[in-house]
RNA sequence: GGUCGUGUAGCUCAGUUGGUUAGAGCGCGUCGCUGAUAACGACGAGGUCCCAAGUUCGAAUCUUGGCACGACCA
C-alpha cells in the first residue's frame, strides 16, 4: 500500500496494478474474516437460498469454470448485501467413470478385466484419492477470482452421510415401484467390456466403408414373392425377428425376369434399385405399407427360426399371432436409403428394441416374442449360431454375406459410406449396439409433474424452458440409473439367492441391524492394515459387497447385493437433500435451505444436473402438498458456452495465443479466429495468467458486462484488457483525481461523527456539508443520475439482469468522469479551502464514490474494497464506518433527488458541447483559440431559460465569448416537419405515404408558426383536410450551408468564425499556458509551488497578448511574476533549462507558437524560492 | 435426421409493444485537449440488418419457406 501522504487519504496512484492490489486485498478478507462475517451480520434475515453445482475436481479448472463461478458468486454478493442471509455450501462431484479412466491412465491399464486383476480393492482407494488431485488450483483458483464459498464445508458425492442419502431416495423410488430392471441397448464396447456414454460415443466417429445388402426375406403366403429388405450389418440377420414397413408409403411389387422373382419394396425406389442392378424391373401392382403388416417371411438364416418358426402366442385383442418373422409398421422407416423395408434385430438397435418392446405389449404376459442375442458381451457369436461361434461380429459379415449369396437370398451388395462410432480410447475398435440389463427410474410416471414444475421455473434465457429443456422433458424416458462399473454409489439392492425377490436399504444402520450381518470384517481388516483409509469407503465397492444377510424371503436363504453402482449424475441431482445427509441427519437445514433462489450453470448441464436435480425432487417430494413448485430451484441462469478467440496463420494455420502480424513459422497473414476452446489445441491461456496481468476484478466485469450471459462468450485476454479502461481504470481515475485533491485541499471527511456506511445521512454530520438541495446544479444533477441509476441496477439485478445493471453502472462512471469531474476541476482548483461550493464539490464526489463502491462491490469486489478503505481511512480505526464494503447494505434509490427534469436539460447542455466541439472540428478551430460567439437555435424552446444560466459552462467548454439562444433561425438554419409516424400511422392508415409527401412538400416554418400561435394547422391530401396538432409533428433542424455549424437532434450549433487580433493575443496567451503547465510538468513541480515565468521574444504582438492577458496566465500558472525578454538570434536552438535537457521541449515550443504568428519565443521557468 | 439457438459495421455485440436518420465498444483514419495525462474528447470512413415471399400505410422487429453457423440429441 502506498504511503500516506499530508492528506487524509492515501495516495492513488494513476498507474495502479490490480492484480497487486487484489492480492493485497485478498489479505484483507482474510485477516478480518469478512466473508464469514457477512454471513453473520444477517443470520436473522430471510435466506437466500444458493445450490453450488458440484465440479469434478479430477481435471484441472479452466476458463469455462471462471464464468460459473463469478457469475454464481455476483448474486449471492449482492442479495446478502440487500439484507438476505445467503450461504454458500461448496460442493465436489467425485464419482464416475472420468475418475476411473484417469486412475487407469495412471495405472497403464484399460479395459475392466485388468481393472479386476489389479483388484477392485486398491483401485478404489487410488480413485477416491485421485479425485483430490487438482484440489489445490480448484481452491486458488476460487478464491482468486473472489468467489466466496464455504470451502471447509464443502459436501462430497463419495461422503458416506452423501451416499446415505442418496440410498435413501432410491429406497423410497423402490418401495414405490419406481425402480425397476429392464434391457437397455447401448454403445458397447466389446474388446473392453464397458458401456460408453453418449458424450464419449461423440467423440469417436469415423466415416467409414461398412457391406450393405439388399437381402431377400421370401413371404410364406405369396408365391415367388420376396419383400427387399436393406441393411448395413449384415451380422444381424442372424438375429432378425421383424421387418418393418411404413404404412404410408406405396409399396410396389415388381417382376425381375433375369432371376424370375417377384419383389416388393418402396415404390418411389423401383428406378434407383433397377439402375443399381442395370435390369428392367416391372411393376405389377403397388399397395400401402399398411396392406403388408401382418404378412410373414423366410428370415436369411433359420438359426432360431428352425425351432420357433411357427411358434404363435395369444394378444391382448384375444386373438393369435405369430410371435416373430412377419412385416410390422414403424414410423421411422423412409424411402431415403435402402428399399423402405427395414430388417429389425432388436438386441442390436435402439428403435428395433423398442418396437420389440411395443410388440411384446400386445401380447399376453409370456406369449409374446423374446429377444433374440446370439452374441456375447465379447462382442462374438455364441454356440446359438454354430457356424460363426467365437468370431467377432463384424468380421462375420463377410462371411455372412457369403452365405446369403450361396443360398441365392442375396439380391444386391454393395459397400456403404457412413460415420460410424468407434471407441475414443481404441479407435479401431467399432462399437456396437448391445443389449444389457439395467436398473431404470421410471421417470415417465412423473413427466407431467416435470413440465408442471419446470413451467414454473424462472429460466434466463427464457427459451430454455419451453425449447431444450422443456422439449427434452417433453420426450422423456426412463432414467437408466445403473453403471457396471467400481467407483460410484453402489446400488443399495440385494437380491435374495434363491427366490431373486429384493429389498432396497435406506442406510448403512438399517443394513448393520440386518438378520444374520456378514462380511464387516472385510472392511474391518482393511482399516485395521491400513488405518489411513477413509471411513466413508465402507460404504463403496467392494466392502459393502462383502455385506450379506439373511433372507426374509426364505428360510436358509441369503441376501447379495446387486453389482451396479449408479450414474453419478444422480449424485448431482441429489445434492438438495444429499448436501446435508438428509434425511438421516440436517433436517433442519434442508428445511431452510429448499428449494433453491438461484443457480447457475452452462448450456451443457440442460440434460445434466439441472434436469436430474429436477426429476429427483420431483419424484421424491411431487406428491408432498407441503412443498409447492418449482423445486428444488426457482431462478435459473444458463450460461453460454466460451469460444477460444486465438490468431491463425491463413496458410499454414498455426496457431498464436499473443497478438502478431505475421505468422511466426511460414510469415504469412494471421487471422482472429474463434472457436472451440480445446485442451489439446491448447487455445486459451490459463486463468492464472489473466490473474496475473489484468487481474480478477477485470475477468469478471468482462463477463458480466460484456454481453448477456447465455449468449457465447468469447475468451481472449485482449477483449479481457480492453474491457478495463472502460470502466475500471475511469472508476480508478475518478478515485485518484478525489484523492489528489482531497489530499492538496485537506478535505477530511472525518468530522462526521458516525460514519458507519457513508451514506448521505451519516455524512451530514460532516464539516462543511450542505444538503443537496443548497449545492450547485451540477451536484443535484450528478446525484440525481446516482440515484436514477441506482434504481435501473437493482431493478434489473432483482430480475438476473447483470448485462444491463453493468451497461447502467458503466454509463454513471462515465457521466461521473466526463462530464462531473471535469466541468467541476474549477471548483477543486479554487483557491479558497473553505469555499462553500468547493465543499460541496468534495461531499458531492465522496459521496458519489462510496455509493459507486457500494453498487459496484458485487461486480468487482476487489477494487471496490481498495476504494472504500482508503474513503473509510480518514475516521480512524475506531470509527464506525464499515470495515469493508462487502458489509454494507445495497444502496436503494431516493426518488426524491432524481430530477427528470434536470436530466434532460443537462443531457441537451452536453449535445450542445458536443455540436460545438463538432463545430470547431469541422472549421479546424482548436478549442485553444478564443472564439466571439456561438449561436444556439433550439430545436424546442422549453429548456432556453434553463441553458442561458449555464452560459459560463458552455462558454468554459468551448472557448467562446458569448451565447446566444434562438429559436428564430434565420439564414442559419431551415426547419424539416417530418409526421410523427407513430401517432398519424393510425390514425390516416393508407394515406401515409401521401401524408408524407405532403409534409415533404410543406413550408416547416409556416406550419410551425400556426402550430405556435393556433396549435393546429392543415394539410390538405387528396382533397382532404387533416388537421395536425403539435404532437403529429416532429421538427428536425438543418443547418445551412456556409455557416460553422453542427446539428443534432436537439439544436444546431452556428460558431462565428472571426478572429479579431484580440482574440488571437488571447489564443497566444492560453498557448503560453499551456506551455508553462509543461514546463512545469516536465520540471516535476509539484502542484501548488509558485513559479517566476522569463519570456523571451522579439514579437510585439506577443509581447501585447502576455500584457493583455496577463491576470489570466498568473492565475493559471500560479506565477508570481512574469518577465518579458528580447530575444537574440540563435538562442532558441541552444537554450537548456537549469536542470534538464529540454532540447525537444524547445523545438515543440516554436513550433507550437509559430503557427499562430510567426514568433519565436523561450520560456525560462523557475522555481520561486 | 430431430430439437433448440444464432445470423445487424472489419471484430464483439445492443436494438424495448412494428414508426421511416439502425446504435455501442474495440479496431482503423483525422483532429483536438493537456496538472485525472501510459488518461481523455470530437469527428470520419465502414451496413443489401443472411436470402426470398407474405402481413401492414410502414418490417432489423411479426408470419412462412429457404440458406449458413453453433449446441444438444439421434
Amino acid at each position: 500500500m502506498p504511503e500516506k501522504e499530508q492528506g487524509s487519504f492515501q495516495t492513488a496512484s494513476n498507474n495502479v496494478s490490480f492484480p497487486d492490489l487484489e492480492e493485497s486485498i485478498l489479505e484483507f478478507w482474510k485477516k478480518n474474516d469478512v466473508y464469514k462475517r457477512s454471513l453473520e451480520q444477517r443470520a436473522d434475515q430471510k435466506r437466500y437460498v444458493f445450490f453450488e453445482g458440484p465440479p469434478t475436481a479430477n481435471g484441472k479448472p479452466h476458463p469455462g469454470h471462471c464464468l460459473t463461478r463469478a457469475i454464481k458468486d455476483l448474486f449471492p454478493r449482492y442479495k446478502t448485501m440487500q439484507g438476505y442471509l445467503c450461504e454458500r455450501k461448496a460442493g465436489w462431484d467425485t464419482h464416475g467413470l472420468p475418475v476411473e479412466v484417469e486412475v487407469c491412465k495412471e495405472l497403464g491399464i484399460h479395459s475392466k478385466e485388468d481393472i479386476e486383476a489389479y483388484g477392485v480393492e486398491p483401485f478404489v482407494q487410488k480413485c477416491q484419492t485421485s479425485v483430490w488431485q487438482y484440489m489445490q488450483q480448484w481452491e486458488q483458483l476460487t478464491e482468486r477470482l473472489g468467489f466466496w464459498v464455504d470451502l471447509n464445508k464443502a459436501y462430497v458425492t463419495y461422503h458416506q452421510s452423501y451416499v446415505e442419502s442418496v440410498w435413501w431416495s432410491l429406497k423410497s423410488f423402490f418401495d414405490r415401484g419406481l425402480l425397476y430392471q429392464g434391457h437397455k441397448i447401448i454403445w458397447w464396447w466389446a474388446q473392453g467390456g464397458t458401456a460408453l456414454s453418449a458424450g464419449e460415443v461423440g467423440q469417436g466417429y469415423k466415416t467409414v466403408k461398412d457391406p450393405s445388402v439388399y437381402v431377400k426375406f421370401p413371404l410364406l403366403d405369396r408365391e415367388n414373392t420376396s419383400l427387399l429388405v436393406w441393411t448395413t450389418t449384415p451380422w444381424t440377420l442372424p438375429s432378425n425377428q421383424f421387418a418393418a414397413v411404413n404404412e404410408n408409403i406405396q409399396y410396389a411389387t415388381v417382376y425381375d425376369a433375369e432371376e424370375d422373382l417377384y419383389l416388393v419394396f418402396a415404390a418411389d425406389l423401383v428406378e434407383k434399385i433397377a439402375t443399381k442392378m442395370k435390369r428392367e424391373l416391372e411393376v405389377k401392382s403397388t399397395c400401402s405399407g399398411a396392406e403388408l403388416v401382418g404378412l410373414r417371411y423366410q428370415p436369411p438364416f433359420d438359426y432360431f427360426y428352425k425351432t420357433d418358426g411357427d411358434k404363435t402366442g395369444a394378444l391382448k385383442s384375444g386373438e393369435t399371432e405369430a410371435v416373430a418373422w412377419r412385416i410390422t409398421s414403424a414410423d421411422f422407416v423412409t424411402t431415403d436409403s435402402g428399399t423402405g423395408a427395414v430388417h429389425e434385430a432388436p438386441a442390436f438397435g435402439e428403435v428395433d428394441y423398442e418396437l420389440l418392446v411395443s410388440e411384446q405389449d400386445r401380447f399376453e404376459r409370456g406369449q409374446g416374442p423374446e429377444l433374440i442375442c446370439p452374441v456375447g458381451p465379447n462382442g462374438k457369436f455364441t454356440n446359438e449360431v454354430p457356424e460363426f461361434e467365437g468370431q467377432w461380429v463384424k468380421e462375420a459379415d463377410k462371411a455372412l454375406t457369403k452365405k446369403l449369396k450361396e443360398e441365392n437370398k442375396l439380391y444386391l451388395l454393395e459397400q456403404y459410406e457412413h460415420e460410424y462410432p468407434f471407441c475414443w480410447r481404441a479407435d479401431e475398435d467399432p462399437l456396437i449396439q448391445y443389449p444389457r440389463e439395467s436398473w431404470f427410474i421410471k421417470t415417465t410416471q412423473y413427466k407431467d409433474k416435470m413440465l408442471e414444475n419446470n413451467q414454473q421455473i424462472n429460466w434466463l434465457p427464457e427459451h430454455i424452458k419451453d425449447g431444450r429443456f422443456g422439449n427434452f422433458l417433453g420426450s422423456n424416458v426412463d432414467w437408466a440409473l445403473s453403471r457396471e462399473r467400481y467407483w460410484g454409489t453402489p446400488l443399495p439392492i440385494w437380491v435374495c439367492q434363491s427366490t431373486g425377490q429384493m429389498e432396497a436399504v435406506g442406510a448403512y444402520e438399517e443394513l448393520m441391524t440386518k438378520p444374520g450381518l456378514t462380511g464387516t470384517e472385510v472392511w474391518d481388516n482393511a482399516k485395521a492394515a491400513n488405518p489411513d483409509l477413509v471411513d466413508d469407503l465402507k460404504v463403496h465397492k467392494p466392502y459393502i459387497d462383502a455385506l450379506t444377510y439373511d433372507s426374509p424371503f426364505e428360510a436358509g436363504a441369503r441376501m447379495q447385493r446387486v453389482s451396479e453402482v449408479i450414474d453419478c449424475w444422480y449424485d448431482s441431482g441429489a445434492m438438495p437433500f444429499a448436501q446435508w445427509g438428509y434425511p438421516h441427519q440436517g433436517e433442519e437445514e434442508f428445511k431452510q435451505q429448499f428449494p433453491a433462489d438461484f443457480i447457475s450453470e452452462a448450456l451443457d448441464q440442460t440434460r445434466g444436473w439441472f434436469y436430474s436435480q429436477l426429476a429427483i425432487s420431483t419424484l421424491l417430494f411431487g406428491d408432498d402438498p407441503e412443498i409447492k413448485f418449482p423445486h428444488p430451484f426457482e431462478n435459473c441462469i444458463v450460461l453460454g458456452l466460451m469460444l477460444a478467440e486465438g490468431q491463425m496463420c491463413v496458410k499454414c494455420q498455426h496457431r498464436h495465443m499473443e497478438v502478431v502480424k505475421k505468422c511466426e513459422k511460414c510469415g504469412s497473414k494471421v487471422q482472429r479466429k474463434t472457436e472451440k476452446m480445446s485442451k489439446r489445441l491448447r487455445n486459451y491461456s490459463a486463468p492464472n495468467e489473466i490473474f496475473d496481468s489484468f487481474g480478477a476484478d477485470a475477468l469478471r466485469w468482462y463477463f458480466f458486462a460484456n454481453q448477456p450471459p447465455w449468449t457465447s462468450i468469447i475468451y481472449s485476454s485482449r477483449a479481457i484488457k480492453e474491457s478495463i479502461p472502460q470502466f475500471l481504470l475511469r472508476l480508478w481515475n475518478v478515485y485518484s483525481f478525489f484523492v489528489q485533491y482531497a489530499n492538496i485541499d485537506g478535505f477530511d471527511p472525518s468530522s462526521v461523527s458516525d460514519p458507519a456506511q457513508l451514506s448521505p445521512e451519516t455524512l451530514a454530520s460532516g464539516r462543511g456539508y450542505r444538503p443537496v438541495e443548497q449545492r450547485s446544479e451540477l451536484d443535484r444533477w450528478i446525484i440525481s443520475e446516482l440515484n436514477r441509476t441506482t434504481k435501473t441496477i437493482v431493478d434489473r439485478m432483482d430480475n438476473y439482469d447483470n448485462y444491463v445493471a453493468c451497461t447502467t453502472l458503466s454509463g454513471f462512471v462515465d457521466s461521473l468522469s466526463n462530464w462531473y469531474v471535469r466541468r467541476s476541476r474549477d471548483r477543486f482548483w479554487a483557491e479558497d479551502k473553505e469555499d462553500a461550493d468547493k465543499l460541496d464539490a468534495y461531499w458531492t464526489l465522496f459521496e458519489c464514490l462510496a455509493a459507486t463502491c457500494k453498487l459496484a462491490a458485487p461486480f468487482v469486489p476487489f477494487v471496490t474494497e481498495a476504494i472504500w478503505q482508503n474513503l473509510i481511512g480518514s475516521f480512524g480505526a475506531d470509527s464506525s464506518a464499515v470495515t469493508s464494503v462487502h458489509l454494507c447494505d445495497y444502496p436503494v434509490a431516493d426518488d426524491g433527488k432524481i430530477d427528470e427534469t434536470l436530466s434532460r436539460q443537462m443531457n441537451l447542455l452536453r449535445e450542445i458541447a458536443s455540436l460545438g466541439l463538432s463545430a470547431r472540428m469541422n472549421e479546424k478551430l482548436k478549442v485553444r483559440q478564443p472564439l466571439s460567439g456561438m449561436t444556439v437555435v433550439l430545436n424546442d424552446p422549453i429548456d432556453q431559460a434553463w441553458l442561458e444560466t449555464h452560459d459560463e459552462l458552455l462558454k468554459k467548454e468551448l472557448n467562446v465569448q458569448e451565447i446566444a439562444y434562438t429559436t428564430d433561425a434565420g439564414d442559419y438554419v431551415t426547419y424539416q416537419v417530418v409526421p410523427n409516424f407513430k401517432l398519424l400511422g393510425p390514425r390516416v392508415g393508407k394515406l401515409m405515404p401521401k401524408v408524407k409527401a405532403a409534409f415533404g412538400a410543406a413550408d416547416g416554418k409556416t406550419m410551425l408558426e400556426s402550430l405556435s400561435s393556433s396549435g393546429k394547422a392543415a394539410l390538405e391530401v387528396e382533397g382532404e383536410s387533416i388537421e395536425l396538432t403539435a404532437d403529429d409533428v416532429e421538427v428536425r433542424l438543418k443547418a445551412n450551408e456556409g455557416w460553422a455549424a453542427a446539428q443534432g437532434t436537439e439544436a444546431v450549433v452556428i460558431l462565428s468564425t472571426e478572429l479579431t487580433p484580440e482574440l488571437i493575443r488571447a489564443g497566444m496567451a492560453r498557448d503560453l499556458v499551456r506551455l508553462i503547465q509543461d514546463d512545469r510538468k516536465t520540471q516535476d513541480l509539484a502542484r501548488i509551488s509558485r513559479i517566476e515565468v522569463e519570456i523571451f521574444t522579439n514579437s510585439s504582438e506577443l509581447r501585447n497578448a502576455i500584457n493583455e492577458n496577463r491576470n489570466y496566465i498568473v492565475g493559471e500558472t500560479l506565477a508570481r511574476e512574469i518577465k518579458i525578454r528580447d530575444l537574440t538570434n540563435g538562442e532558441v536552438d541552444t537554450f537548456i533549462f537549469d536542470q534538464k535537457d529540454c532540447t525537444n521541449k524547445n523545438v515543440r515550443t516554436e513550433k507550437v507558437l509559430t503557427e499562430v504568428n510567426r514568433a519565436s519565443v523561450k520560456i525560462v521557468v523557475r522555481l520561486t524560492k
